[in-house]
DNA sequence: GACAAAATTGTAAGCGCTTACACTTTTGGC
DNA sequence: GCCAAAAGTGTAAGCGCTTACAATTTTGTC
């Protein structure tokens, strides 16, 4: 069928011999609308080859068929792969993805905030991915209207997927810990401005306090989730001084990272210094690192999937609830006891 | 400045003392404003916080603010880094950026091409990550009237940037011959549904005749771009009774993979097989492994950056032009000379 | 200064949808 | 069968822009 324009709501009234407002209704699903006409209209649109002009619809009052997708910075592994497996669920829902990505910049993310409102009237919902959220923008969020779900968040009214960051935390330290370990370094995340302030920073503290030991703040570096970031983070604290017998990195890109820095510097894992990660990360069995698995595309799959749902069904939505998914620690060659 | 509602081109009309009509001539920098009138309603604009309605503007005939990036997957290294560099300059040009993943699945590819008539009005512009492109789909590409862009392609009358792949593998390759090997598999891109026909496989291939060898098919597997799939190849080479003494991938991801199987399978690296990759991944670095260096942010900010100049500069287009980026080889520790 | 041409500005008609409200048909209770 | 309530359908008014085209102002020339 060649058509020299797209086929309008009007081509789909004729065609099936109702009014506009009736097809309107019939494509939405809405209440009131005759198991008969239903039919002809799904017909008719089926035949035509229509499908609703986003812009039009949007102007209208209607949706955007669009969401977004925020995340710290989208070149991280973990993010790469939840935002692909969540926009392949909202594909699947005839939702188009926009990709956000903070960059881990500042600005970029005032910015974010600031254009909230011109956002909300570009996409129907947001997902956001480890956002550390600033006093006050939980109500930017809420008063931008739109729909949203998170991943790897916490304290949040709307759905949220994740882990138990803290526990995990605690499952890597008190690996390392149980190794005899009590010269600990970590690399924190520096999602919050403080990286003392993360989840993963109160995990790793609480198993030290467990065991009556405390946080040494040299042994404290922050690092985004990167390779580079885990290097020079590493670099950092041993140009301080620093010589601890294990590493605790919030993820496996900053393990790996800090491999490298270690290895730099002439230090063998794990004879003079252990390293253990977050994420399980697709080469950390290669190298034999010690990580506290996670599942990754479930948890952005599972968040966009709660998203979908309260997009479609917006008369009754379902109370907002947060689901951890396990994780595991997974002992590899980079722990071992201490000497 | 509290307001219940956006502020549309009415306020700013009002507000400036002009008409609605001048005002959105004004702010799109058409001619025939004067210079007067451009301030005011920039000023007027400025103050109201005005941003103009996508929808609104989209439906009028207008253009979208957005563009679509379309990946093979948005999983592997040299995608998430492509896609977050031109989501940068994207974002910087003051364009949304729609992410759009294939999977590497066909039905999802064909479902693509198939609603390209309805991305068109969704998006302004198409930025096109190595999309192998059958025959017939860059007219579908064309006929969706959408400005246009690529990475990595060859051929395609758009803009694009990318590196001489044929001389990348070549690079590899001739490395591998240059050290004594003949016994020479390879980890082929699985982009292309036939392995032995993309740019890398070629380079390979000419290296071989150059040296008066042939390719034997037992020693040509196919890969997508992750460790997984190279390691799932590199295993299943194995398994069909390959011995080669040297292995190039097209992709360090899958080189990765295949270190990993070989590894499985009790083989040395470089003591019985050497191994190359292409891209300079960051891990590549620590694992030692040979690869041929590619700028990878650069060729996805290069080519985003191309397709802002002929959205922004309509009346007089450029010339569609190809870029290719320098590739370095460099050689580490997983390449050694033949016993 | 007068007049045509050029530059600027305004008017109004949509773009393709959603939705309030009016109208028509069907349903069910008695 | 009758009538009110419920269910189904249609009418028409926008949503906030862009853009022909008409109207007005400015500019330049003789």
């Amino acid at each position: 069928m060649v058509r020299t324009h797209r086929a309008t709501i009007q081509d789909v009234a004729v065609l099936s011999g109702l009014s506009i407002c009736t097809v309107s209704r019939a494509l939405r699903n809405l209440p009131n609308v005759s198991e008969r006409a239903q039919q002809q209209v799904a017909g008719a649109a089926a035949k035509l080859g229509y499908k609703a002009s986003a812009a039009a619809s949007r102007l209208a009052g209607g949706s955007t068929g669009q969401v977004a997708i925020v995340a710290p910075t989208a070149t991280a592994w973990f993010f790469a792969q939840a935002v692909e497996a969540a926009e392949e669920v909202f594909g699947d829902s005839g939702y188009h993805t926009v990709l956000i990505s903070l960059r881990n910049k500042a600005s970029v993310r005032r910015e974010f905030f600031a254009d909230l409102a011109n956002l909300a009237q570009r996409v129907d919902g947001l997902l956001l991915l480890n956002i550390d959220l600033a006093p006050g923008e939980v109500e930017a969020l809420e008063a931008s209207g739109l729909a949203t779900a998170s991943v790897g968040m916490v304290n949040v009214p709307w759905d949220n997927v994740g882990i138990d960051d803290e526990h995990a935390a605690w499952q890597a330290t008190q690996h390392l810990l149980g190794l005899g370990h009590w010269d600990l370094a970590v690399l924190s995340s520096n999602e919050h401005p403080v990286v003392t302030e993360t989840p993963r920073f109160r995990g790793f503290r609480r198993a030290l306090d467990e065991h009556h030991l405390t946080v040494h703040p040299d042994l404290v570096v922050g690092a985004g989730p990167s390779i580079d970031d885990g290097r020079r983070a590493m670099t950092e604290l041993i140009a301080r001084g620093a010589r601890p017998t294990a590493v605790f990195a919030h993820c496996d890109e900053a393990a790996f990272g800090a491999l490298t820095a270690l290895r730099d510097h002439g230090l063998s894992v794990p004879k003079n210094v252990s390293v253990i990660g977050i994420d399980n990360h697709p080469m950390s069995g290669f190298l034999g690192l010690s990580t506290v698995a996670q599942p990754v595309a479930d948890q952005g799959a599972f968040a966009a999937n709660l998203l979908c749902e309260r997009l479609l069904n917006t008369e009754n939505p379902h109370q907002p609830s947060n689901h951890l998914l396990d994780t595991k620690l997974i002992e590899r060659k980079t722990t071992r006891h201490k000497r």
